[in-house]
RNA sequence: AGGCGCGUAGCUCAGGGGUAGAGCACUACCUUGACACGGUAGGGGUCGGUGGUUCGAAACCACUCGCGCCUACCA
């Protein structure tokens, strides 16, 4: 390892040194062997699909978990980061699809054999890309332990649970209305179906002749989907509805098919109150008609061929789109003279979460997950506290989905995925479910005509076996009985239901115990004015682009491809207000940056506004630690470090000790508590406004001047600390911080790898009470004194004379032996002066308070009496203020008789002490006013 | 229609019964021997509105306005 160090931090030469180093120690190996003691920590990573590149969501994802893995790695648990890819059904086979048709072919035209080929040969080649970009952002995965939920054991492990469920009677087969989407061709669950709120719509009124036989005249209907009248089945009424009561029982004409259908009463479907008061009922293609349909057994017509067209059922229509028969059903009942008006209606419309087209319930025979069964031990598992929900708000989202749950559709109308375990004899129709590969014979008749179902498992349903699937199940292996269940399970809130549930559910079913035993969700990343990133909005950043840089230019050209570049970046810019004062582009802000960032925000929003100006303040601050890190290694390459702090004696070396604590502790807490933002604000805060504002210009008078003890000291203590931060910094920035690990003496026994070094707790410091309290008055004095100079604009090379006066001899003495600090920092004419309050004072010096300490700066000649009469009396602005709340608010008997006594005592306390100001703010005054 | 959440400094967001916080932006001064990706100091908010509980509310409660999201859905 070179031993220079270039002057600015260029994450760009550091990063791509580190991963394959964590790779060769195999840093990320989980133990499975029962000799193993360590205590377990797992996260199974959410799968992410194999279509996919790398956006900011899974940078997201793999920023938090991979800081919670690192942390509990360091803390020397046996970790296991469970890696995978997700077959992604529809996605997966739509991407393949059109690239087949930009060669003129058709999955069909392949035939299912040749076309399971290509998406596999696909996969081959870009199938891995989302996991190479994870390791550039430092994932610490058990790589060798890759799972891809279509291989062979995934998929044994989905056979064995789709078989076993189906002897339990939990997986079924019906014939029921499920969601079609025509685009896709296939079935869809309910979860999949998007609903498009507020959409202009049109609620069209027409009329059914009463049948001549029942009397003569007509009922009035209304729909938003007039060509389903072509399904209608009956007209219902309420049968309390005194204007329909004559009409009970009779029948009507369909208009424009050759059939009668009845008038039904029916108090669920109909609410008198809405619109006329009479539906009409399409049981085969609304839920609520199903539902009706079948208390009333009326006949189900389906109207819809699978690609979306109308089928003979709709007579002359068939043929025709779902949009060419509206207009022609409406043109036809025009003509007919049953049109009945028509008037705006705001509905909302069920679309495919994939490709966006209107869905249709139809009839269709599927198979199905009983829910309910599974639902309830899995409300109970959060109920009583068996798995944690954090943020907590989401288990009122979580009750509501399983106490709400409905049955299941499993199967889609896919080639590519896990095809259904269940076969068809062609003799005697029974179905014979079976985890083999194949099936020859009925199990009832013998029969060796066997037909495999052709539909194949929502995505889904393997991934709710993830946890325990990857582990092995159903073999009882080493891994499966040490990392299951999981401990935590990271995601995003918007899989709850997909997902998060349905683990859970299996989990319980199958292992019967939780799959994991906290859920932690985060938010969505959005853009700096809070949408969605969209290719249609154009606001998708890569972060892989942040991690290299790019220019706008081609930022913009992935955004939103194909549009004018100039249309394109101003797009970005509205979306991304914060990217106009980065100039022409994103400088690589390296991937460490971008987890800092990613970890700033707090995970309870729901929406992460990504600034990118918000990173280049965390390329900053890893700039920061270079450049201690810099500085250091002048005075500390030579230490030999120890893995206790060193012994200190001096004021400044206790306290960094002292306040390493609370760094690490808040890291800790932060992290363990899901609560990223605040572990790593602590660590910022600590490294930059404590380590290196205040004690690296601390050792800098003492490496200059000091006695080769303290400085032997100093170096120790600076060693330490900067040794240790490096260490605690590790999780979210992990490659500055193994490269610095490698430049950095470190104690004898600490692994080469900081990835594997214990991480910090209160051991690596020295809690030392009086020294923090010592140091802010240090501190304060310090800061009184520069905010004179500031005010009067007394030039930063410029040396003050200084005058500290303390009524208490301790605080004295302490300023005495801090003089060299004050000093340096607040750069005095010689030393300060220290003497008992009330001594004489220079003439032309001017006063601050700070605490005990009276703060007096000579600025003969410097300064005019009127602007330091001008910054006086704003303090006394402030302390009178101050003085009247307090006042005011101990002057009323209910406060002294009620509030605690500590309060009151504490506020009693500070009135003294704002008085005590106040009266030295007189003479303040008086100092400047002999300033002339 | 229900459920959940949000509204705090110019921006992005923390906080949460005891006289308002961070980062960025802004102002002034400074290339000082780690760092201008920097330093020092500073300005800036009646915490959406109204009412209540309380000695005390930005925080708790009720109502209200505005904005999100989720679930369900009236034909």
């Amino acid at each position: 390892m070179s031993t220079e160090m270039p002057k600015a931090y260029d994450p760009k030469d550091v990063e791509p040194r580190w991963y394959a180093f964590w790779i060769e120690n195999n840093a990320f190996r989980a133990d499975p062997s029962p000799d193993d003691k360590r205590p377990v920590y797992v996260i199974p990573m959410p799968p992410p699909n194999v279509t996919g590149a790398l956006h900011m969501g899974h940078a997201l994802m793999t920023t938090i978990e991979d800081v919670l893995l690192r942390h509990k790695r360091m803390q020397g648990f046996n970790t296991l980061y469970q890696p995978g890819i997700d077959h992604a059904g529809i996605a997966t086979q739509t991407v393949v699809e059109r690239i087949l048709r930009a060669e003129g072919k058709s999955r069909h035209d392949l035939g299912r054999p040749a076309f399971l080929e290509r998406i596999w040969q696909w996969k081959a080649k870009s199938g891995g890309r989302i996991n190479d970009q994870q390791r550039v952002l430092g994932a610490s995965a058990d790589w060798p332990r890759l799972k891809f939920t279509m291989d062979p054991d995934m998929t044994r492990a989905v056979r064995e649970a789709f078989v076993r469920l189906h002897d339990e009677g939990l997986i079924y087969r019906a014939t029921r209305l499920i969601n079609w989407c025509s685009d896709c061709r296939t079935a869809l669950s309910d979860l999949e179906v998007e609903n498009e709120e507020g959409a202009q719509g049109e609620m069209f009124q027409f009329a059914y002749p009463i049948s001549q036989a029942d009397g003569g005249g007509e009922i009035v209907v209304a729909t938003t989907r007039p060509e389903t009248m072509l399904g209608d089945t009956a007209v219902a009424v309420h049968p309390d509805d005194p204007r329909y009561k004559h009409l009970h029982g009779k029948r009507l004409r369909h208009p424009i098919l050759d059939r009668e259908i009845p008038i039904i009463t029916d108090s669920i479907l109909v609410d008198p109150k809405f619109g006329t008061g009479a539906v009409k009922v399409t049981p085969a293609h609304d839920f609520n008609d199903f539902a009706t349909g079948k208390r009333h057994k009326l006949e189900e017509i389906n109207i819809l061929e699978l690609d979306g067209k109308l089928n003979a059922n709709a007579g002359k229509f068939a043929g025709m789109t779902v949009k060419e028969s509206r207009k022609a059903v409406k043109k036809e009942l025009e003509a007919l003279g049953l049109t009945r008006g028509t008037q705006k209606h705001a509905l909302s419309l069920p679309r495919c979460q994939r490709c966006e087209t209107v869905v249709e319930p139809m009839i269709s025979t599927q198979w199905f997950v009983q829910m309910k069964p599974l639902a309830e031990p899995a409300l109970q598992a959060v109920n009583d506290g068996r798995t944690v929900i954090i943020p907590a708000e989401w288990k009122k989202t979580y009750d509501h989905f399983l106490e709400n749950i409905q049955d299941w559709c499993i199967s889609r109308q896919l080639w590519w995925g896990h095809q259904i375990p269940a076969w068809y004899c062609g003799a005697c129709g029974e179905v014979t479910v079976s985890r083999d590969d194949t099936v020859d014979k009925c199990s009832k008749c013998g029969s060796d005509k066997m037909r495999q179902d052709d539909d194949v498992l929502d995505t889904w349903f393997s991934s709710a076996l993830w946890p325990f699937s990857t582990l092995g199940w159903p073999d009882q292996t080493d891994f499966l009985k040490k990392f299951y269940p999981a401990s935590d399970m990271e995601t995003g809130y918007d899989i709850l239901f997909f997902w998060v549930a349905r683990m859970m559910m299996m989990g319980l079913h199958f292992m019967g115990e939780v799959p994991f035993r906290r859920v932690l969700l985060h938010g969505l990343v959005v853009d700096e004015n809070g949408d969605k990133m969209s290719k249609v909005k154009g606001n998708v950043i890569d972060p892989l682009d942040l991690i290299y840089g790019a220019s706008f230019d081609q930022v913009v050209a992935k955004a939103l491809p194909g549009a004018p570049p100039g249309d394109a970046l101003t797009r970005f810019k509205k979306a991304y207000p914060s990217a106009s004062q980065l100039g022409t582009g994103f400088p690589a802000f390296g991937a460490d940056a971008v987890r800092f960032t990613l970890c700033s925000y707090s995970p309870q929003a729901k929406r992460i506004a990504l600034a990118p100006k918000r990173i280049e303040g965390y390329r900053n601050f890893c700039n920061k630690i270079w450049n201690a890190v810099r500085y250091s290694m002048t005075y500390i390459e030579a230490v030999a470090v120890t893995e206790a702090p060193p012994p200190a004696t001096a004021l400044a070396n206790r306290w960094i000790l002292s306040r390493l604590i609370s760094a690490v502790e808040a890291s800790t807490k932060g992290i363990d508590e899901f609560r990223l933002d605040d572990a790593s604000g602590a660590l910022y805060h600590f490294f930059w406004d404590e380590l290196c504002s205040w004690y690296l210009e601390l050792t800098k008078p003492v490496f200059l001047a000091g006695s080769e003890e303290l400085k032997n000291e100093t170096r120790a203590v600076l060693a330490h600390a900067i040794q240790v931060a490096v260490r605690a910094l590790h999780p979210f920035i992990p490659f500055i911080s193994e490269e610095l690990w490698h430049r950095v003496p470190r104690a004898v026994g600490m692994p080469d790898t900081v990835s594997l070094a214990r991480y910090p707790t209160a051991i690596d410091g020295r809690l030392d009470a009086a020294a923090e309290a010592d140091m802010q008055i240090v501190q304060n004095v310090i800061v009184a004194a520069r905010t004179i100079r500031a005010e009067h604009e007394v030039h930063p090379g410029a040396e003050i004379p200084l005058l500290l006066r303390a009524a208490d001899p301790s605080v004295r003495e302490l300023l005495a032996r801090e003089m060299v600090s004050i000093r340096t920092l607040v750069k005095t004419q010689g030393d300060p002066q220290i003497e008992p309050a009330g001594s004489p004072r220079p003439r032309g010096s001017v006063m601050s308070v700070a605490g005990p300490v009276e703060v007096l700066v000579g600025l003969s000649g410097l300064v005019e009496g009127a602007r330091e009469k001008e910054r006086v009396q704003r303090e006394i602005k402030k302390v009178e203020k101050d003085i009247v709340v307090t006042d005011k608010k101990l002057s009323s008997p209910s406060f002294v008789d009620k509030a605690p006594a500590e309060v009151v005592a504490e506020t009693r306390t500070n009135l003294e002490a704002l008085r005590r100001k106040r009266t030295q703010l007189d003479e303040a005054l008086a100092i400047a006013d002999e300033l002339g």
